[in-house]
RNA sequence: GUGGGUGUAGCUCAGUUGGUUAGAGCGCGAGAUUGUGGAUCUCGAAGUCGCCGGUUCGAGUCCGGUCAUCCACCCCA
């Protein structure tokens, strides 16, 4: 009879072993630093809030999804996102901030919807937002924050699609379809996924739309060409609309600005049939997708709100900007194999060749250390094959020996893992520079 | 929430029309004259066959439920 408990997480939770949680941390790393680059100031919130703070904030999808319950007679419920529990922060303490303010936010989201690979049921967040203007500067940074933080990621296979919901809601106004606007977009962001006759077809079944009113929307959002020649069209067909006409004059400008920026051509695109993101979404629209790896969905999305925070004060606070997910991102490029994993974050190993002298392994090892490099001293002296196997599986880079025979000479043997290529004879004040020498070339 | 696929040693998988002590490869551990690792060889550890229940003389093998995972819908990071 056995009384163990059955080690196990719950759908859609995971653990992270080393291989997976270096790389995750390194991301981290690398969002708060592209972050904090641009101004961005870091603050944080708590898991648990008030449900009728995150209720209706994103429409009913996400109360469905959210994970609430009932403790101390509160109502509480876990964040879903960052960005409303941001809201309320804003609204709460703008008076300490000013505008405009901008702040990036990292860590855990819930979600209790079905899981998929790249779809967890608790994952991480990366935001970053700017708020208290409406100026479209803002919405401009937001993508070249996306695109840097990307790059940043060491990734260069991404496209950056861009659209603009005041472009959608004034075209379907044009189109007499303003009354199903949530429907109809809905609709179209199958395109690309399903036949254009199927797309066409539904749009009929669930928001009444005329094939006229299809085929003209359709046209659009297929339309290609260069940006120019699509904002030209978008111009004079729908230009007199004052909600389209500031849409395409922000998207225009957006796309400008990036390339004068410096960012590649091709990296961010005009995409018309980018209709999604929460409810609160009201202008531009981001979402970022993987050359490789489209299926996993948007990796870095977000978009302009200009009430979101209307919610919680009366003061007028609009907001731009997107979100990392940092966990659908890891799984992507796990997928791709591009994660390079080590179990270890020490690169450097120091053989026990023998018990005895511990106390010179472990001074060797704060000597490098106190230099910024992490070293690993071995904990029993087995047999240096061993340990050589042990050293390259773990992802060590390089292994330093030192025997008796050395310790008289007062040098040591530096080891190449990889290379298996042992330089002799360094003597000790030497070793912390070439081992930085050699961590610095291939990696 | 709906529909479907999968679930056998750490990993990848075999397991015949249900029938005696459940297998392989890789990996792992020990060893092949006590200062050096990817080859070979020898030996070895390791599986409640996801979990619970049912049918049966007997179930990894059939049935039901459940959990997890993957895929589609939906939605999104």
């Amino acid at each position: 009879m056995s009384n163990l408990i059955e080690p196990r997480t719950l759908k859609g939770f995971r653990d992270y072993l080393p291989e997976l949680m270096i790389p995750r941390e390194w991301m981290l790393e690398q969002a708060r630093r592209v972050y904090r680059g641009y101004g961005f100031a870091p603050i944080d919130t708590p898991a648990l809030e008030y449900a009728e703070i995150l209720l209706g904030k994103g429409g009913e999808e996400s109360d469905k999804q959210l994970y609430r319950f009932l403790h101390d007679r509160h109502d509480v419920a876990l964040r879903f996102d960052l960005t409303v529990p941001f809201a309320r922060f804003a609204a709460q303490h703008i008076n300490l901030l000013g505008t405009p303010f901008k702040r990036y936010h990292m860590g855990p989201v819930w979600r209790g919807e079905n899981t998929q690979k790249g779809r967890y049921r608790e994952f991480w967040q990366c935001d970053f937002d700017t708020i208290g203007t409406t100026s479209n500067a803002a919405d401009i940074e937001a993508a070249l924050v996306i695109h840097d933080l990307m790059r940043g990621l060491n990734l260069d296979r991404f496209v950056i699609h861009v659209n603009n919901r005041l472009v959608l809601n004034g075209l379907l106004e044009e189109l007499g379809l303003a009354g199903q606007t949530a429907l109809v977009l809905r609709c179209l962001d199958k395109l690309g996924k399903v036949p254009r006759e199927n797309v066409q077809r539904e749009m009929a079944e669930r928001a009444g739309a005329t094939m006229a009113q299809t085929d003209r929307l359709l046209d659009f959002v297929q339309t290609t060409g260069s940006k120019a020649d699509v904002l030209g069209r978008l111009k004079a067909e729908f230009g007199t609309n004052a909600k389209a006409a500031d849409g395409i004059q922000r998207l225009e400008e957006l796309l400008t600005a990036a390339t004068t920026a410096g960012i590649p051509d091709g990296m961010i695109v005009l995409d018309l049939s980018i209709a999604r993101g929460l409810d609160y979404y009201t202008g531009t629209v981001y979402e970022t997708f993987l050359t490789d790896l489209p299926k996993i969905g948007s990796v870095c999305s977000g978009g302009r709100y200009d009430n979101l925070a209307g919610l919680y004060t009366k003061q007028a606070l609009p907001g731009v900007g997107a979100s990392l997910g940092l966990d659908r991102l890891l799984a992507a490029l796990e997928e791709l194999k591009l994660l390079n994993s080590s179990a270890t974050p020490a690169p450097v190993f120091i053989v026990q060749f023998t018990a005895e002298r511990i106390g010179d392994y472990q001074r060797m090892a704060r000597a490098l250390r106190a230099v910024g490099i992490g070293a690993e001293v071995f904990p029993d002296a087995k047999k240096l094959g061993q340990q050589f196997q042990y050293a390259e599986k773990r992802g060590h880079k390089i292994a330093l020996i030192a025997g008796p025979d050395d310790f008289t000479a007062g040098t040591w043997n530096v080891k190449d893992l990889a290379k298996r290529a042992e330089r002799k004879g360094v003597p000790e004040g030497d070793v912390a520079a070439l081992v930085r020498e050699m961590l610095v070339g291939p990696v």
